[in-house]
DNA sequence: TACCAGGTCCTCG
DNA sequence: CGAGGACATGGT
C-alpha cells in the first residue's frame, strides 16, 4: 500500500466517517454531518452556497450564515439571484466577509441557473470560485472525482514530508488523484478526514505527541 | 490581545 | 507568474 493510502487508512480508523458535506435535513433549519449525498437542485446549491462561505472561515460561522438563509427560505437558484444584495450581504454577515461572499452568491447564482452540469474550467472561470471551491462543488455536489486540496492538505503532507510547503495546487491534487483509486466516497472522506487531523492535531503549532500519523511523519 | 479559520481577487513588478 | 494586501466574523 502506498503512502496516501497507508495515511487514509489510518485516519478512517481513527476518527471513522465524517459524513459531509454537511446539509441541512428536510424541515430543519441546521445543516448536520449525516453523510447524505445531494439529491437535487436545492440540496447541490445548499453545497455550492457552504463551499462559497467557507472560503478561510470556520464552518462554525457559516452554519450560522446558512441557519439564516434557512430561515429566511433563501436556499434556491432564483431566490438568491432576486434578493437586494445588501439584505443578502446582513443575512450571512457571521460567515465574515459577507460583502465579497454576498457578491460571490449572486454570481453563483447566476452560473449555475444556466449550468447544470459544469465542468471544471467553466467554474473555475466564475468569479469568486477558485481551485478548492470548485473541486469542492464537483466532488459533493456533483459527486465528481476531484480531490480537494486545502490549506490543511498542504500543511500536513509537507510536514509528512510528501511534497514542499509552496507545491501548486494541482499538482498535490495529482499527487493524490495518481495514488488512490477513482474512488468517490474515499475522495470525499479523506478530505474531511485530513481537514480533521488539521483542526485536532495538525495545527499551526502541531500537537505531535498523540498524532495518529506521528510514525509517517519525517519528523519522527 | 492577537491569532486563526475547510480562499480568492486585485494590483504591481 | 509570484508576492503582498484586502476582505470580516466569532472562538480561544
Amino acid at each position: 500500500m502506498n503512502q496516501i493510502k497507508k495515511i487514509y487508512s489510518i485516519l478512517y480508523k481513527t476518527f471513522g466517517p465524517q459524513g459531509w458535506w454537511p446539509m441541512t435535513p428536510k424541515n430543519q433549519l441546521h445543516p448536520k454531518h449525516n453523510g447524505v449525498k445531494p439529491k437535487n437542485d436545492r440540496q447541490r446549491f445548499e453545497i455550492i452556497i457552504g463551499a462559497i462561505l467557507t472560503q478561510n472561515t470556520s464552518w462554525k460561522n457559516v452554519e450560522k450564515a446558512i441557519f439564516n438563509l434557512n430561515k429566511s427560505k433563501l436556499i434556491e437558484i432564483d431566490k438568491i439571484k432576486k434578493i437586494n444584495l445588501k439584505k443578502l450581504a446582513s443575512l450571512i454577515k457571521p460567515s465574515g466577509y459577507y460583502n465579497q461572499k454576498a457578491e460571490k452568491l449572486k454570481i453563483a447564482a447566476e452560473f449555475f441557473s444556466k449550468n447544470k452540469s459544469p465542468e471544471r474550467q467553466e467554474l473555475l472561470a466564475v468569479k469568486g470560485i477558485g481551485p478548492e471551491t470548485a473541486d469542492s462543488i464537483l466532488l459533493y455536489a456533483f459527486q465528481k472525482p476531484f480531490f480537494v486540496i486545502d490549506a490543511y492538505t498542504k500543511r500536513i503532507f509537507s510536514r509528512i514530508g510528501i511534497c514542499k510547503p509552496d507545491i501548486k495546487y494541482e499538482e498535490l491534487q495529482d499527487k493524490f488523484q495518481e495514488n488512490l483509486n477513482k474512488n468517490i466516497r474515499v475522495f470525499n472522506e479523506y478530505h474531511a478526514l485530513i481537514v480533521e487531523l488539521g483542526k485536532q492535531f495538525c495545527t499551526k503549532t502541531p500537537k505531535c505527541s498523540n498524532c495518529p500519523i506521528k510514525n509517517y511523519c519525517k519528523k519522527f
